[in-house]
DNA sequence: AAGACGAAAGTGGTTGA
DNA sequence: TCAACAACTTTCGTCTT
């Protein structure tokens, strides 16, 4: 063994050092002893009892996974035993001595012992698991009201999401993934699904998860789940660039417009909604004289000005003459 | 001087072999 | 798995108001 000392648990703990209370659970998905009174982590580092190998789907799980239970050195015959037989005879079919009997007697009562043992770690294995998934929920759940209140949603983009997350939970699509990517990744659905134009970038900045994990666990999601989401429309993008810009009815109106020709000339398809909105927004603002600049607008609607350029030269070219105010 | 314009090169994601 | 591709971005110089 090497010498490397490993902080090690205190041995018995039976008291929270930091409220008092004896109400402490073992945590072995994470290592930790946690009072279940103020939720202060006494304890890290436990021994994982769990098996050593993470399976991340059904087919590699199948793959590791091995027949019979694990070998464990907790039990004096490493839990390879046999039942004895409950006939009391040898064998060969003879009746057994009184003091075999009396042997075989003490050895049943032992091994009923056992079994009975073995149904308590049995049901205690079972409630360690559902209250570690229990706590991941309700800190999943905490996540996403946080995600929704900094992006100021409404409260059924809150609840979708909510249920897309215990979706997610009940097909087991967590393992091996961040909790914080998929309810970030469970809020998008929910907007997405609610119709309201919310971008990654504001939802990866909320949830402080880069844009990348937050994609990658939305296509996971609608992969998985089974959700068909259409793109947005830029229309949904309008109300909200208007809103933000700080512009009249009367320009959303327009711009409104602008896009509807758009959309029958074939100028929105293949491009992305964003950059279409902004130059519909940026036309309309130009054409009722509440003049705002590329530049204003780009930032809002996160493209930049020379997608919005782009955009507005071919709107322009194709279709300015079609709209009347 | 700020805003608009446009060319050119670079980036990240999708698609089809 | 990889190359081709379209959309978009970045950068920068020039023109317009």
């Amino acid at each position: 063994m090497s010498a490397e000392r490993v902080p090690a648990a205190p041995a018995r703990v039976q008291q929270c050092p930091e409220c008092g209370s004896d109400r402490l659970m073992r945590d072995y998905e994470c290592a930790e002893i946690v009072c279940m009174n103020c939720g202060f982590v006494i304890a890290a580092k436990l021994t994982d009892r769990g098996p050593e190998w993470r399976a991340f789907n059904a087919e590699q799980r199948a793959k590791r996974a091995r027949v019979g239970a694990p070998l464990t050195y907790t039990i004096h015959d490493k839990g390879l035993s046999t039942m004895i037989d409950w006939h009391d005879r040898d064998v060969y079919g003879k009746r057994l001595s009184p003091g075999q009997k009396a042997q075989i007697y003490r050895l049943r009562k032992w091994q009923r012992r056992k079994a009975q043992i073995y149904r308590l770690r049995k049901w205690q294995r079972r409630i360690r698991v559902s209250d570690a998934t229990e706590r991941n929920l309700a800190f999943a759940l905490s996540e996403i009201s946080k995600i929704a209140n900094a992006l100021n949603l409404p409260k059924n983009i809150l609840e979708t999401a909510s249920v897309i997350y215990r979706r997610a939970v009940k097909e087991r699509l967590i393992r091996g993934r961040s909790i914080q990517g998929v309810t970030a990744a469970a809020v998008y659905v929910a907007c997405r699904q609610c119709g309201l134009a919310r971008t990654l970038e504001e939802i990866a900045q909320a949830s402080n998860i880069n844009k990348k994990e937050v994609g990658r666990s939305y296509r996971f999601l609608i992969k998985e789940l089974d959700y068909f989401i259409p793109p947005l429309k830029p229309s949904q993008y309008i109300a909200k660039f208007s809103n933000q810009l700080t512009m009249q009815g009367k320009v959303e109106e327009i711009a409104h417009k602008i896009l509807k020709s758009a959309r029958e000339l074939k100028l929105t398809s293949g491009r992305g909604p964003t950059g279409i909105a902004a130059a519909a927004s940026y036309i309309a603002s130009v054409l009722t004289g509440e003049r705002k600049t590329q530049r204003e607008i780009a930032e809002i609607a996160q493209v930049t000005e020379v997608t919005i350029r782009n955009r507005y030269k071919e709107l322009v070219e194709r279709l300015m003459f079609e709209v009347t105010i």
